[in-house]
DNA sequence: ATATTAATGATACCTAGTCTCGAAACTAAT
DNA sequence: ATTAGTTTCGAGACTAGGTATCATTAATAT
């Protein structure tokens, strides 16, 4: 949908650029996949798509991005991690069990009620790990048509 | 504390029969070190100190016990995975960064919430994973004694 | 061009488990 | 007590997912 100018990829590697890291033909790669994807994957899923980029330099790539905001960690309900990315900023999902759509959680109310929870109990809120399961929209609809 | 008749070892391995397990010797062990346990372990610690017993039956001894409900997994911030001693039923846990204490999170309104965040988004909620980091009261007091 | 530094990838290693399978142990029925 | 049927055991092979090492290569600065 983007004409010329700025793709997805090309943003990605801007970032990266801005924190220091070199522009390397590996990176370019990741960063072209990463922005081909629709749905969240796993580091396995983007290896097989590279094979000729080494393991190590997946793993690495991966964490930069991550620690760069632009990708989050995503944990499936059945323990498998994935990547997807991620609009700057924490924030939360909730992921379809039955499709594995994901729908970013903003703005509400979570952190301000585990920050009065803690309180409660004398914690200081240092940081906290929150996934969402269910079945979206439109596998409700699909599903339960009678 | 606890005086002769019933100690938390014991329950522990009637939980098992209850289910239909038989109460074997690996499984009596596990459950005395599981009972004296103060803080939340890992399987390798667990290990550790069963080095008789073999590496499979700690695993799938720690798989029957969740599943029973009477252990919960508690997922460090570290990423490592470990266990505790659970109250029955669904719960979360304020975990302390600084000294690792563990406090049972009971009867707040965070399903509620969800509950609510869900619908607002067109799913049908159908589980969460929910793990809290901060610093415990005691561990703020002894740091910050200015 | 050269020097400096960062990045790469082959490979070894690691952690946290799962799978297999013959042997041992438990339980119930005689 | 013996037997038969079933569960459980544990040694060891295997796996997934990821990290550490390190000699080589590539990117940037001068
Ligand atoms: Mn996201
Ligand atoms: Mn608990
Ligand atoms: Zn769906
Ligand atoms: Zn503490």
């Amino acid at each position: 949908m983007r004409k010329r100018g700025y793709s997805l990829a090309e943003q990605l590697l801007d970032t990266l650029e801005e924190r220091g890291y070199r522009s390397t033909s590996p990176r370019r790669a990741v960063a072209n996949v990463i922005a081909g994807q629709e749905r969240h994957f796993t580091a396995e899923e983007l290896r097989e798509k590279l094979p000729e980029v080494g393991r190590a330099t997946i793993y690495r790539s991966l964490k930069i991005l991550v620690d760069a905001g632009v990708l989050c960690r995503v944990l499936l309900e059945d323990g498998n991690l994935h990547y997807q990315l991620s609009h700057r900023g924490h924030h939360h999902h909730l992921l379809c069990v039955e499709c594995g759509a994901s729908e970013d959680l903003l703005g509400c109310d979570i952190e301000d009620l585990l920050q009065s929870v803690s309180a409660a109990h004398g914690f200081q809120l240092s940081g906290h790990w929150l996934e969402v399961y269910g079945r979206c929209q439109s596998c409700l609809q699909t599903q339960v048509p009678a």
